[in-house]
DNA sequence: CTTGACTCTGGACTATAGTCCAGAGTGTAC
DNA sequence: GTACACTCTGGACTATAGTCCAGAGTCAAG
């Protein structure tokens, strides 16, 4: 397990290297341990984190967000509140599931409805579909 | 199916209405008919539309992804570039399913597996079980 | 022992997505 | 017929999440 650069930390993840100073200075990676001539040190561990949070990101999940969910691993705070925040978030992300299973549903019925030789302006799409959909299967 | 003040509208789809402004400037809602002195008249699929672009960008999408999104249902451009684009958005949709999957099933491991009265910190959370789980089900 | 690629810090700059006025007109309730 | 809430435009301001220098030091190859 030697050290990881920087750098190739940042090609590991995905990330440019000002996005990982970023995220230190932001408290989403610990700052790194240093190198005698002050180096940057990382391991593998933090690559795993730096692509979690990539793809958090594209989650819609902003960087609070982000280390909110990180820090329930760290769980600080009593059980029962890294509970009760697991919990919420839990339900938060599940909601996110539901929606993003009526876009696609909508979205799959377009493909599929449509890709025929047919008139496309007389497909049914987001709007229809969509739209209604979204607030139909649970008020919340 | 009378009209829809801004402000009754921006009500309706929980946004600002300034926020609803800024998409008519963007391009996110076509520019709304008239009163005779200047207001703004909106429908009820206005809302629908409106309430749509909310809950995308909860998702994750930029407002030109949604724009994007929702011109699929306009499907200017040949049938065959919509269908391709679609399936593309579609794909794209089904990834970021299973990645909130992925987080979703992390995080009620630790709910359930953590949640009795032993110590928190020996809990195996989103480092171990999720950063790993999210890239070893399917390379991209 | 000098290139060339990489890293450091601090600070300025950018894009996206709003948000917040000011100043003026409109609608309606009493 | 006058408050009070609402709407209009244009432009300035803000927050989030980076991105891009400059100037200086470091590392590895030849």
């Amino acid at each position: 397990m030697q050290a990881i650069t920087i750098g190739k930390l940042a090609k590991l993840a995905e990330v440019s290297v000002d996005t990982v100073r970023y995220y230190e200075r932001q408290g989403l990676l610990r700052p790194a341990p240093r190198t005698e001539s002050g180096y940057r040190q990382y391991s593998q561990a933090d690559a795993d984190r730096l692509r979690f949070i990539r793809r958090a990101k594209t989650l819609g999940f902003s960087l609070e967000d982000i280390a909110e969910l990180l820090q329930l691993q760290t769980a600080t705070g009593s059980r029962a509140d890294v509970k009760r925040l697991s919990e919420q978030r839990l339900a938060n992300i599940e909601l996110k599931i539901r929606e993003l299973t009526a876009i696609r549903d909508a979205l799959s019925t377009l493909v599929t409805r449509c890709s025929g030789r047919g008139s496309f302006a007389a497909c049914p799409i987001i709007e229809g579909v969509l739209a209604q959909g979204l607030h139909a299967p649970q008020e919340n």
